[in-house]
Order: C-alpha cells, then structure tokens, then sequence
RNA sequence: GCCGGGAUGGCGAAACUGGUAAACGCGCGGGACUUAAAAUCCCGUGACCGCAAGGUCUUCCGAGUUCGAGACUCGGUCCCGGCACCA
C-alpha cells in the first residue's frame, strides 16, 4: 500500500470539498441566525414565493416534491437575491381521506400517525436546504388552522353562498363518502379506482357557479401555465346559445292526475304547458324533428299519455336505477315516445316528444330540440326510432343534395337551407337572426351555459373540519357563531366510515347532541365534515399570520404581502386546488375582508420526474427515496441534479448516471476557489465569458429555465479552466453567487473561503458591464446560395462590403463563387449569404 | 370527438424574435499521470462516402412560403395531459 495522503484527490485531502459535513454546518448557521425567518413587518422589497404544501404521507418524501420545492426554493433565493425580501412558507395539508385511508389500513389513529409523518416531512425538507421559513409552519389538522377554515365555510353561509340540497350526488362505495364531480374520473373514484354510484343525500354546496364567468373571465389576465389556464377553461365550459320555448300540443289532453284510474283522465289545465330547451344551433330549429326530456325531467308526468304511462314509468325507474357511470359510458341510446308533441316555434309544425337519458338533467334545461341532420347523438337515436332527418345546412360543396348518411356538423362557410326566410344565411347570421326574432315572439332568450357544478363539500368522514352548524329543533339552522369556533373535532376510537351514508360523528351522541347558539334549548351539530379541498383554499393567506389566534389573516400583512407572487405546483391540481382557491379568494374579496380576487399573480405548473420513461409508482417499485441521495452525493449536487435534467415546467427522466456530471461540476468550483490565484490579471475573453453568463443565468433563471442556467454556468466553468488555467478569485466569486440559488450550502463555505463575511444569499446578484459583452471580433457563417459553406472572421461592426471582401480573400470560400454575384443576404453580426448567377 | 402540450445524436437535452442544428451533461473511444486502479487533466464523438482535402445527408412523415425553416403555413402519423351523450 502506497501513502494515499499524496496521491488522493484534491477534495479528500484536508480542505476537501466534504458535503454532508458542510451541509449540517450551513443548516444549523441558518436555523441558529434565523436566515430563512424575514420581518414580515419590516422587510422591504416583499416577494412571497409559494409552493403547493404537500399531503404527508407516511412513505415519506418523494423526488417529485423535492423537485417542485427546490425549483421554488432557487425562484426564492433568486429573488432574494435581486433585492427582494424573500418569504416561503411551508405547510402539511394532513386533513382528508387520503391520510385517513391510511391511518385505517395501518390501523393507527390519524391523530398519531399524521403528526409522526409530519416530523419526517420535516426532517427531509430540512436536509434539502430549503430556504423555508419554519417559524410559519403550519397543518390544516391544527385546530388553531381549522378553526379559520370553518370561519371561511361561515362567511360563504354568510353570503348565501353555502347551502344544502337533497341530490344526487357521486358515491364511492368503497370510501365510502360523497365525491365532488372533480374527483370522479371517468366514473371512478379518483382515490381508490371503484366506480361511483349515484345516491340521493342531503349535503352542503357552495354557489361556485354563480361565480363561473368571473372564474373563466379572469384567466385571461393571469400569469399562469397555458395548461393550466386551458384545463380550468375547460372544466368550466362555457358555451353560448339561446332557450327556446316549445309548446306542447293539445295540452288539456295530457294534463292532469298521473294517479287517474282506468283510463279516465285527469282535470284539464287551461294554461298552455311548454317545454323549453337550451341550443347553441338555433340555425338548426328548422331541423328540428323532435324534442328529448331527460327522464327525471319535471314535465315528464305531465306531458306523458295514458296510453304510453306504463312505458314510460318502466323506462323512467330503469333510468334512475342505473348509476352515472354506466349512463354516462353506454352508447346506444334508449328512449320512450311520451304520446305528445310540441310546436316547432320556427316551423309550426308538431313534433314528437320523446324521453331519453342520453339528455342530461344536470345540464342546461334537462331538455333538447333534437335535430338529427346535424347533430350525432340525434342522429343514431333518429336512425334507432325512425324519426324523420331533415338537412338544414349545406357547405359550400354540396349545394342541392338533400341526403344524409350522417349527421353533418361542419359549419365553416356552411349556409342555412330549407329554412324558409332564412335560407342562405351563413350558420353565424342565423343564429342571431332567428334568435332575434323568436326572442320578439317570447319564445327565445339568449343564455349562457356552464359545465361547473356546484362544489359539494359534505364528506361523510372523519378527518376533516367539522361542518360548524347546527340544528336546533325551534330556530331550524343556525351557524355556529365566530366566538365560539373551532368546533373542535372529537378524538373517537371508531372512525372509520360505514356504508349509512351518516359520518362517524353521527354515531357520538355526546358530541352531536349541543345547545342552540341562538335560543340555548337543545339542537344537534352537523355531522358531516368538510372537503379537504376547502381546508387548501386558504391557506395561503394563513402563513403570514400562522402565530395569530385573534385573526384568520392579519390584514396589514396581508396587503403587504398578498397576493402570491409566484405559485409553483403540480398540475394535477389545475382544477380542483386552483380554481376552489380563485372561488374562495374572490368570495372574501366580494365580503371586503381582501383587497383582491385572484390570488396568485403567477403559477408555473411544473413537470414530472418519470424513471425509464415511467410515471414512479410505489407499485412499480421504482421511487427514488431522496433520503438515499442526499446521503450518497449531498444535498447541493442532488438539487442541482433533479434541475439539470430537464426542463423544470416539463419535468424528466431521473437516472444514476447523470448526477456524476453535476457532481463533478461542484467539486471543480470547490477546487477552483481553493486554489484561486490573487495575482496576475484577469484574461479578457474570461471576463467577456463571465459577462455573457450572469446576464444567461439572470435570464434563466427569471423564466425558470434552470438547466440552461446550470449548462450555462458549466460552460463557464470549461472557459475559466479551460488547459491548465488556474481562475482568479475575482473569476470565481460571481460564479459562487450564481450558483448560490442551486446549491446553496457549499456557495456559503466558499463565499466564507473567499472572506466574505456577509452570507452569500444576502449579497446581491452580480452586475454584468454590457460593453463587456460583445467582442470586437466575431465568426459569421457563410452560405452560398443558401447552403453553409463557412465562416468568416470580421469585426464586430463590419459592413456587407466587408464581410464580403473578407469571404473572396478566403479561398477556402472564394472558390465558391463561380460567377457574378447577384445578390448579398447580410445579417449583421450573423451570417452572409452569397447569392452567385449559375 | 373537442382543448392543451410534445416528437431533435447511443441517452437526458440546447437552439429566446426564421440565420453555422446538436450548447451543457451522461455514455463511449483514444491519450497524459500511475507499478496498477480510482480520481484528475487533455483530445475525439450525428450518419454516410473518402487515404485525405473534401463531399452528401440529417430535427416524426408529406407538401408549401423564404436567399435561408427544428422554428412559420397547410395536410398527416404517433406520444402525454385535460374534458367528454354538456345539446
């Protein structure tokens, strides 16, 4: 065995580049100097960096989470270091099914288990180095937390905003609550995969739809992610069209007693019953052969005959048996003819009235104008029942032909055809015309329609905030008074939900039964518990005064600090989490207790971390555990791997084998501040390099482009010690603080090293001279007739004439031209394109 | 079906407003140092033809606009995400 004192690397030898060492040494300065604690009050410049708080599991940290918080983190420290005072808060949102599933099939109580995964979310985040502010942590399970969350349900009561129906609503029978349409997937629970039936219950919704053209309006001024901003367009789903008014014929024949005997009919109704539809295709009425009630339609009892009363009924029950799921996915269409006809307004001409559930209740008036010539689903139920297809719009190309073997529902250049006066109106024209005119009739208005649903948040749980209300047997519904919140929720040893469809609340009497807040005799408390959701819409506001008990939110901080200026997250939550968070801010704006209605100015939804091109999955077994990471290669080179790899807002594979480069990287930037000469000059084309590279890695980094901003930084790294050259101290000391944001620990050690006695996050972003920038020669390419042939070596500023005499005193690139030059193609700086007769 | 995002070397990826495609990193090949290895440093590395000088081709496919297209326009294929009997 040789000495391996003498022949070891430079980072092992005393002095080494030793990150766990240095790691703990620059946590514990943080933490001991409160460096990551700014004055709320006081700190001028604010800027609050926000990142989605995470559910703490029990499996503990995933690289997915590290990724997004340290792609926030660098955002944060970046800001900083442009000036800014900087707050990131972070938080656990430990409320919800998801951690009391787990609790369940772990079989110990949320009560225990979420505060130990929370210790061990800590402890992790804590070894990445995140620049979080822990004096301002907080969980939505906290009662000092939730306590505000039932203040918030209260000021949606408040404003006729919180109400509660009987309604069908999505069950899961294996969590056994009620779901929010959000959280059904293509039928399925999004949680557990079971398939959702549909169950009839009390439950407590908020007016999110009366909100829904605000919501859809204001994504346009957003600074958000196109795809996000796109997938909240589309679950609020606006469309634009009329209600049109059809009445039914002959109405006293259909009228009456559904309970009338042996055939005799019921009273007769002197008033004319009509039926009225919602169409974005008005220009189709001419088409239209026949209408649809959806079969829990009111009118449906009314309009049926006597004779068609059993199929109906029969046809009617079967429907509703069905669950949603198989409704919403069985494509042929079934369907009853009711026996009555309506007046088509446009034509006067009667049409059946049929039942069908391809016609949804939840959507529009729960009745359609069928016009199968242009529609498909009218089509195939047309085709399946033999009702009569007419053709009412014809493209350019077919001008005559009156066939139809599918429905046809172009409408670009299309015109309007068998429409009496309206023939020839493009599709566009005709929609308005005839709106108009049976609008002056009465027989149409001109509506707005939304997809969203109101937002169900009853869940008929356990761990979640309980619904602050009660029922007092005089004064009927009473929320409970702002004083006397929380209503806490009770430590239960049966938590587990049943299949009654009741929360195992209700099964405590000793908690349920209270006294009225309003009148003091008895009443009992709401059992269910709210949408975790809810307990996410706020919390933003919560952190700046997270050590109040007076205030849900501190209303000078407030104005100070709010809104978010940038939100990073996931995009998995572009429509539930971001868009209850919108509803909820615009709320208590409209209720004067914010001075804004959108609550994040700018949100970046980040990519995903795969292995081997696979989504990681606990299943799959191929979870990076960042634990085993940052122990194997240190917290800097692990953050500044999982930004290297790819584009941040795209995400990318996570491999071994890459993070050796990154590594390598730190320990050349270790070596290169160690032995930093102090003497001799700067070179120029260094100092140019270094220029070039603060004004990228600014760029960058301001547009989240981290891993050019890193390859940036590399490059530069290559040019300073590019041979055997040894950097300058003043080479090396910007490049500390540039990459300071990424690997903050070891920028600390060597900012120290290099006798700084300020930290490196408290010393400003490097300047760069723009007269530096450019040098005052440059390479321009070369083509002849536009194929690249070259370059050439000219002066910063040089002329076409120039450039070009440079090109013929090369011969290289001279021989090229082979006859008069026609013309020169000159970008400045750039490239020269000769264009030579041939 | 509708909406959004993609497709570039062996691999992860760059190219901001149309101007030298492949920066940066991994991997691989060669060299220096070493008894040897590791580490470090240097050189090379899109494909094909050629001893070389050099040439030809190349950004999913097909057309187009342009002096010039990975980028713009039209048509098509495939992948990822959202919505979906929404009238």
């Amino acid at each position: 065995m040789t000495d391996i004192a003498s022949s070891a690397p430079a980072d092992e030898s005393p002095g080494g580049y030793d990150p766990a060492a240095i790691e703990r040494k620059w946590q514990a300065h943080w933490q001991a100097t409160g460096a990551n604690t700014p004055d709320l009050a006081r700190g001028a410049n604010p800027f609050y960096a926000l990142m989605m708080f995470p559910y703490p599991s029990a499996e503990g940290l995933h690289v997915g989470n590290l990724f997004a918080f340290t792609g926030n983190d660098i955002y944060g420290r970046f800001q900083r270091l442009q000036g800014h005072t900087v707050f990131q808060p972070l938080g656990y949102d430990a409320f919800g099914i998801h951690s009391e599933n787990f609790a369940i099939k772990l079989g110990i109580h949320p009560n225990e288990l979420i505060p130990r995964n929370i210790d061990n979310f800590r402890r992790q985040l804590q070894r990445a180095g995140l620049m979080v502010d822990w004096t301002r942590e907080l969980s939505t399970t906290d009662p000092r937390y939730y306590r505000w969350t039932q203040w918030v349900f209260l000021q949606l009561y408040k404003q006729g905003l919180a109400y509660k129906k009987k309604a069908a609503v999505n069950w899961c029978p294996f969590d056994k609550t009620v779901l929010a349409n959000e959280q059904v997937i293509a039928g399925a629970c999004e949680r557990c995969g079971t398939m959702v039936e549909q169950r009839f219950l009390e439950q407590w919704f908020f007016r999110i739809t009366d909100y829904a053209g605000r919501l859809l309006a204001n994504l346009d001024a957003l600074d958000w992610s196109e795809t996000t901003k796109s997938a909240q367009r589309n679950w609020i789903g606006k469309s634009e069209g009329a209600e049109i008014v059809f009445v039914v014929q002959d109405v006293m024949e259909f009228a009456g007693s559904a309970t009338a005997s042996a055939g005799q009919s019921g009273e007769i109704t002197a008033t004319p019953l009509e039926i009225r539809v919602f169409t974005t295709r008005a220009d189709t009425i001419f088409g239209a052969t026949y209408l649809v009630l959806a079969p829990e339609h009111p009118l449906v009892a009314s309009v049926v005959g006597d004779d068609q009363r059993d199929e109906v009924d029969r046809y009617v029950r079967d429907a509703g048996r069905q669950d949603l799921v198989s409704r919403k996915t069985t494509k042929e269409k079934t369907g009853v003819f009711t026996g009555a006809y309506a007046t088509n307004p446009a034509t006067g001409m009667p049409i059946p009235i049929w039942i069908a559930d391809y016609v949804l209740m939840e959507y529009g008036t729960g009745a359609i104008m069928a016009v199968p010539g242009h529609d498909e689903r009218d089509f195939e139920f047309a085709r399946t029942y033999d009702l009569p297809i007419r053709r009412v719009i014809a493209g350019p190309t077919h001008a005559g032909d009156v066939s139809l073997d599918a429905a046809f529902t172009e409408t670009d250049g299309c015109r309007v055809v068998n429409s009496g006066r309206f023939n020839g109106l493009p599709v566009g024209d005709a929609q308005a015309a005839i709106v108009t005119e049976l609008a002056a009739r009465h027989a149409a208005v001109p509506v707005v329609n939304y997809r969203l649903h109101d937002w169900c948040i009853s869940r008929q749980r356990y761990w979640s905030p309980p619904i602050p209300i009660v029922y007092c047997e005089r004064c009927g519904t009473v929320p409970v008074p702002e004083s006397q919140l929380p209503v806490l929720l009770p430590a239960i040893d049966d938590f587990r939900p049943d299949d009654s469809g009741v929360s195992p609340l209700a099964r405590h009497a000793e908690w349920y039964h209270t006294t009225c807040p309003q009148c003091g005799g008895p009443a009992r408390r709401e059992t269910d518990v709210s949408d975790t959701f809810l307990d996410s819409a706020w919390y933003f506001l919560r952190y700046t005064s997270a050590d109040r008990d007076d205030v849900p939110f501190d209303p000078a901080l407030t104005k100070k600090w709010l809104p978010v200026n940038s939100y990073i997250g996931g995009n998995e939550h572009a429509v539930l989490h971001l868009l209850y968070a919108r509803f909820v801010t615009m709320v208590l704006h409209d209720a004067g207790h914010l001075h804004f209605e959108e609550p994040f100015t700018r949100f970046r939804a980040h990519g995903l971390i795969v292995r081997e091109g696979a989504k990681m999955s606990k299943s799959k077994g191929n979870v990076v555990n960042p634990d085993q990471y940052i122990e194997e290669w240190g917290a800097d080179t692990f953050r500044t791997y999982l930004m290297f790899l790819g584009p941040f807002e795209e995400g990318g594979d996570f491999r071994d084998k890459g993070i050796s480069g990154v590594k390598r990287f730190l320990d050349r930037l270790w070596r290169s501040v160690q032995y930093a000469r102090r003497d001799g000059a700067t070179d120029a084309d260094v100092r140019r390099k270094l220029h070039q590279t603060i004004r990228k890695v600014g760029d960058d980094v301001a547009r989240l482009s981290y891993n050019t901003a890193i390859a940036a930084m590399m490059e530069y790294m290559n040019t300073m010690r590019s041979g055997e050259r040894v950097p300058h101290v003043d080479e090396v000391r910007p490049l500390v603080q540039l990459v300071s944001p990424f690997a903050p620990h070891i920028a600390e050690e060597l900012w120290s090293m290099l006798g700084e006695s300020v930290s490196v996050m408290d010393s400003g972003w490097p300047t760069y001279d723009e007269s530096l920038l450019a040098d005052d020669q440059v390479t321009m390419a070369v083509q002849m007739n536009g194929k690249t042939r070259g370059t050439v070596r000219v002066s910063t500023d040089a002329t076409q004439d120039e450039a070009v005499a440079a090109i013929l005193a090369d011969p290289a690139l001279a021989k090229y031209v082979t006859g008069p030059i026609k013309k020169v193609i000159f970008v400045k700086g750039r490239l020269v394109n000769v264009l030579v007769a041939q």
